[in-house]
RNA sequence: GGAGGGGUACUCAAGCGGUCAACGAGGGCAGACUGUAAAUCUGCUGGCUAAGCCUUCGGAGGUUCGAAUCCUCCCCCCUCCA
């Protein structure tokens, strides 16, 4: 019986330590007390984040209570990546509007009704400086610098501030003020998730299990999924760019979304890999993944008409239904020279990158390529402009 | 506190008095090819109605006909010593 439930959480997961210690919690029988960490800085969440969701939506099926920690307090410091040295504070209205906007999309995946919502502020702010140097004083510098990112920087000469230290205590501690009995986290949370195991045993609380789940690589591939590196798919991305945004992905690391962000059993994915083997085009196998995607971030009937769109507009070269209309007016524009209007269209981010279009002959009206960069409008001009791909503008003269 | 090294465009990284809007790589964008794949090839990648002009090389001044390059002061980072 609890062999079964073991398996069941271990599907899909990196590592779990440890099992043993999972399975005597298990075997108490009571609801266990399971904490993920989130950073509330950046609400949008992409689907690389729900891997980590849909286990915890697993964890609130089998009647276990799953708190969304929003490490309020955690992000002013921010997790040290070498990257930002220190955070600007957020206020307290920037951090409610920010956990709102994650609740509306968590919850697509879990339920609002068990789901409980902490913020690590509320016992941060209470511990005071002296309440902090104990903490500090419960971990060594040494064990500090095993941490991966640390010792790279430490070795490689590339500064480490004291306060990001703090970081991977303070999260630790949450584990201990929130006396979880599992804590979940990516592969590179690994560290910080271990602080909170020996910070427990410090504390004199029996010791969490960790689960570290794989991060998701971006669209690129390589990278792991990620706003900033704009290679991210969006809980809210509208569904025919969640489509496209699918099917840019190369087929090999169509098999890795297959295995991370799909509910089909692993059963059914290696037939789809076979049915490829035999002949059958990949591009196919992957319309199935976006529909299975946006039906679940959308619903069926937009992932129908995503693939519709998809269909038209690339495979058929359509021009898409929804362009963005913009109307300008004599007084809008200095001149009325092809650049100026692209540009005031949002269509080329400056005159100069306007000329580099028409230029690389990237730029068409009606369908139709333009090389004339000195190309006047008169008014009363209507019409679809078209800078590459998929940038597009119907314009109206007045 | 002392000694030395360094801060260059989105990132890394050349350049060390003019030929530098600044080599090269990555990224990004566009074109070709395609399954809007991936891979590959090509071009572009500060602004300006533009064979010309304007603003950029940590910040502020200065030397010079001319500075990313030399000098002064300031800010920041690294290494070693204390």
């Amino acid at each position: 019986m609890v062999d079964d439930v073991i398996r069941e959480i271990s599907r899909g997961t990196e590592e779990v330590i440890k099992v043993a210690e999972l399975e005597t919690k298990l075997k108490r029988g009571k609801p266990l007390q399971v904490k993920v960490g989130f950073d509330p800085t950046a609400p949008d969440l992409h689907i690389g984040h729900t891997v980590i969701i849909n286990k915890m939506r697993q964890f609130q099926q089998m009647g276990h209570e799953v708190t969304f920690l929003i490490g309020d307090f955690t992000g002013l410091i921010g997790d040290p990546t070498g990257k930002n040295v220190t955070r600007k504070p957020l206020s307290v209205e920037e951090v409610a509007e920010n956990a709102k906007t994650y609740t509306d999309q968590v919850f697509k995946i879990l339920d609002p009704e068990t789901t409980k919502i902490r913020f690590n502020s509320e016992w941060m702010n209470e511990m005071g400086s002296v309440g902090m140097i104990r903490l500090a004083s419960r971990y060594t510098v040494a064990r500090m610098l095993e941490r991966e990112d640390f010792k790279n920087r430490y070795k490689s000469g590339i500064p480490i501030a004291v306060h990001e230290f703090l970081y991977p205590l303070v999260q630790g501690y949450d584990s201990v003020a929130m006396k979880t009995d599992v804590e979940m986290g990516g592969t590179d949370q690994t560290f910080n998730l271990l602080v909170g195991r020996h910070l427990q045993q410090q504390y004199g609380q029996e010791p969490q299990v960790i689960i570290t789940l794989p991060l998701l690589e971006g669209l690129d591939g390589i990278q792991k999924m990620s706003k900033s590196l704009n290679n991210y798919i969006g809980i809210e991305d509208p569904a025919n760019e969640m489509f496209g945004k699918i099917m840019s992905i190369s087929d090999e690391l169509m098999w890795r979304y297959f295995e991370l962000l799909s509910f089909r059993p692993l059963s059914e994915i290696r037939a789809l890999k076979s049915a490829i083997d035999d002949g059958r085009n990949p591009r196919d196998v992957k319309f199935e993944l976006a529909a299975e995607i946006i039906t679940r971030f959308h619903d069926a009937i937009a992932a129908e008409a995503a693939q519709a769109e998809f269909i038209a507009r690339f495979q058929k070269g359509a021009m898409p239904e929804d362009i963005p209309e913009k109307t300008l007016t004599a007084s809008d524009l200095v001149n009325p020279g092809i650049a100026a209007i692209l540009t005031a269209c949002g269509l080329t981010a400056s005159n100069s990158d306007a000329f580099r279009m028409i230029k690389q002959n990237a730029v068409k009206i009606d369908g139709e390529a333009i090389s004339d960069r000195n190309l006047q409008f008169q008014q009363g001009f209507s019409g679809i402009l078209q800078v590459g791909k998929r940038r597009f503008c119907k314009l109206t003269l007045k």
